[in-house]
DNA sequence: TCCCGTTCGTAACGCTCGTTACGAGAACCA
DNA sequence: TGGTTCTCGTAACGAGCGTTACGAACGGGA
C-alpha cells in the first residue's frame, strides 16, 4: 500500500457521484469524465477503479437493484400485516418524494436501455423476477383461495399499475402529485379486493 | 426544381429509416449516419430535409404521436360501445405483436430521454394529457354516475396500469406474453366495474 | 536513508459524432 | 444549346468520447 487509498471511502465516493449523474444526465450522459467530475477527481481514478465504461454501468445496475431491495425489506418488514405489507411494498415504487423519484427516473433510464443491451436486459429480467414472487408471496397471504392464476394475474396488474405511475411520474411530476399516485394504487387495492 | 426530387417519397422513406432505426438500435443511437444508412442515402440528403439532429428526433416524436392518434382512433370508431370502446383504447397501449411492441420500445425511449429533455417533456405532457381526457370520456360515458375525482383516479389507474405493462413487454417481451398482458388488463376493468 | 511498488493525475490516441463547405450533376428557361 | 438553379453526394473540421500509456508522488521495507 502506498498514497493514502482508502478504497471504502472511494468507492462511496463513486457510488454517489455514480448515482447522482445518472439520476441529473441520464444513462447516454453516463460518462467517466463525467463521474470524474461529480465526485471531484479526475479520470484516472475512475479508470483505476473500473476497468471500463461497461463496469461503470453495471455497477450502477447493481446499486440500484441494492437499494431497491433495502427500501422493500425495511417496508415489508415494518408492516403490521399482510395487507399493510402488500400496500407498502407497492407504495415504494411510486415517485411521490426526491429520493423515490429519482430512483424512478434511474430505473426508467436503465429498463429504456435493458431494449437494446442484452446484459441489462437479464439484468432487468432476474429483477422483476424477484419482485413479482415478493408480490405472488405478498398477494397469496391476503388472500389465499384465491387460485394461483388469479394471483398471478392480479400480480401482473399490480406491478404494471405501480411501474406506470412511477415512469409516468417521473416523466411529468407535476401532473402526477404524490397524492394523485397514493389515490390510485389505494382505489387498484380496494377495486381488487385486496386493500 | 432539379436532379429527380420526390419530395414525398423521400419524405416516407426517411419516416421509415427514422422508425427503423428508433426501433432497433433505441434514441441514443438515432445519429444522421444511421438514418441516412437505414434509407439507402447519404448524410447530405438528411441534412438537407431536417436542420439538424434535434429536428430529426421532434419529427420522430412527431411520428410517435401521429400513429398513436390513428390507431386509437380507429379502435375507437370500431367499437359497438363505451365499454368496447375502453377496452379498446387501452389494449392499444399493451404490447402485444410485432407493431405495438416496437411502438411500445419507441414510447419508452422518448420517455426516458423526456426527463432530461425540456422540449420532449413538453411534448410529453401534451399527449399524455390528450391520452387521459380521452380516458376520462370514456369511462365517464361507462359509468355516468361516478364523481368526477373517481372517475380522474380511475383513469389514472387503468393508464399507469397498461403504460406500465407495454414498458415491462417491451423490456421483457418473453415475461410479457400477449395473453398475460390481456388478462392484467381484463382483471382490471373487472375489479374497477368498466368491463 | 534509499529504493520500490502502489496510486492516480496528465496527456495523448483513435473513433464517432454533428455540422459545414464545396462541387458535381440534372432539370428548366432562354 | 448554354446558363442557372436546385439537389445531393463527398469530404473535411472540431468536439467529445473510451481507452491507454506514462510519469510523478507517496508510503513502507531494507
Amino acid at each position: 500500500m502506498s498514497r493514502t487509498a482508502d478504497r471504502p471511502a472511494q468507492e462511496t465516493l463513486l457510488s454517489r457521484a455514480l448515482w447522482q449523474v445518472l439520476a441529473e444526465q441520464g444513462l447516454d450522459r453516463l460518462t467517466i469524465r463525467a463521474v470524474a467530475a461529480a465526485a471531484g477527481c479526475t479520470t484516472g481514478l475512475v479508470m483505476h477503479r473500473f476497468p471500463n465504461r461497461r463496469a461503470l454501468l453495471l455497477h450502477a445496475r447493481h446499486l440500484l437493484h441494492e437499494r431497491t431491495k433495502q427500501r422493500m425489506e425495511a417496508r415489508e418488514a415494518a408492516a403490521a400485516d399482510p395487507r399493510a405489507a402488500l400496500r407498502a411494498v407497492l407504495a415504494q415504487s411510486l415517485a411521490v418524494d426526491s429520493d423515490s423519484r429519482t430512483h424512478a427516473v434511474v430505473w426508467l433510464g436503465f429498463l429504456a436501455a435493458a431494449v437494446s443491451d442484452d446484459e441489462l436486459a437479464a439484468a432487468h429480467r432476474v429483477h422483476n423476477r424477484a419482485w413479482r414472487d415478493r408480490l405472488i408471496r405478498l398477494v397469496s397471504a391476503v388472500a389465499p383461495d384465491w387460485s394461483t392464476t388469479r394471483v398471478t394475474t392480479a400480480v401482473t396488474a399490480l406491478a404494471a399499475m405501480v411501474e406506470g405511475t412511477a415512469v409516468l411520474a417521473a416523466a411529468d411530476p407535476a401532473g402526477y402529485p404524490p397524492a394523485a399516485q397514493r389515490a390510485a394504487l389505494d382505489a387498484t387495492l380496494t377495486a381488487h379486493g385486496l386493500a
